[in-house]
DNA sequence: TGCCTTTTTTGACAATTGTCAAAAGAAAGG
DNA sequence: CCTTTCTTTTGACAATTGTCAAAAAAGGCA
């Protein structure tokens, strides 16, 4: 749980006595190779921090996999759609590589929020954050030529072509398989 | 502001002495059509509730202006990254009509935060409502052909329509205000 | 009304990208 | 080591979309 520790000081520090109260409340997930975290249809009750490995999240689309987020270590993963608004999502997440996780329920972080409100700012924080980041894969994505995304891609993310496959970052960028690797071979 | 507190009360109500705050804090704007709330390269330093009117906000890309989102009437606008980050940003927000709006500076917003916890909650529940709007977006931009994203427009927000030029539109669903207007006569 | 400006439409063409199918290459497992 | 499976590459072709240029339509204002 170090991890998370020095991740969240890095957003906001929080007091000792509501990190004891986080702590207790976190359950450790272990998760192997292609297995599920949250499939579609389901209510996603947890909020997870990434510790270890690798996931994707991706729906389905016209019988195609979209593949639209990959989690790495020191991110803070779950289902947004489904886990705020508490209601089934379309969205499946995977663990690419084994990873473990460590979870917090709906319930849980919300009765934190009531004891501990630099705990609520803390989570404030991420999502302002989270949302920026998001806000710039939009702009990455709305008016550039495939050519131009997948150079974007390495020059902000390289790590997800070291550790992604080529197929599942094509989906991500929003291109074909075959027209990122023609693009790969030109460059 | 009755719209704001009428808004608000949609998301997470607040007690009265916080709303009382932060009806003191509140600055309101004017803006007159084509006139800009916040220019690129400088920092945003204000959060705004949009009461009446209607709002553009965009960045440059190659001689383009690619607008990337709308604000309509009680919606709450700033250049989220330059807001959040304290960094100047890329964005420019120009009113697209006449156009009244209530503003509150990130220092005063911050100072609530400390006095107000419910206010905090408010914005939390906000920020996260506003990042599922952003990923539904993404979702939608991802993967779809032209006509896809031009009909999905039509059931999602309609309003956008009836208010925005169609270059702006095309320039918001990510293709050349040619195609859109072909596609649109062929519907 | 008439003029000027802005927005939208249309045409022709080129460039980009997707799709389908098959081959080549790499990885996993017995 | 060989077999099986999964991933990546390549080719041919079609469909989609962008670009440039010009015309038409709509809107604003004196």
């Amino acid at each position: 749980m170090n991890a998370l520790l020095h991740c969240i000081s890095q957003y906001h520090p929080i007091s000792l006595v509501a990190w004891e109260a986080l702590s207790k409340a976190l359950t450790r997930v272990e998760l192997s190779r292609n297995s599920f975290l949250v499939q579609e249809g389901t209510v996603c009750n947890h909020l997870y921090f990434l510790e270890q490995g690798c996931l994707r999240g991706y729906y389905n689309l016209d019988g195609k996999e979209i593949t639209y987020w990959f989690g790495f270590e020191n991110n803070f993963i779950t289902s947004f759609y489904s886990f705020i608004s508490r209601k089934p999502g379309v969205e499946n997440i995977q663990a690419l590589e084994d990873s473990t996780l460590w979870g917090i329920s709906f319930e849980a972080l919300n009765q934190l929020f009531d004891l501990h409100s630099d705990l609520e700012r803390l989570v404030r924080i991420i999502n302002e954050q989270y949302y920026i980041r998001l806000e710039e894969r939009l702009m990455g994505l709305q008016f550039k030529t495939a050519r131009e995304r997948y150079e974007q891609l390495i020059e902000t993310s390289p790590h997800i072509l070291q550790r992604i496959s080529l197929g599942q970052t094509a989906s991500y960028l929003g291109i074909s398989q075959e027209t990122l690797s023609r693009i790969r071979s030109q460059v």
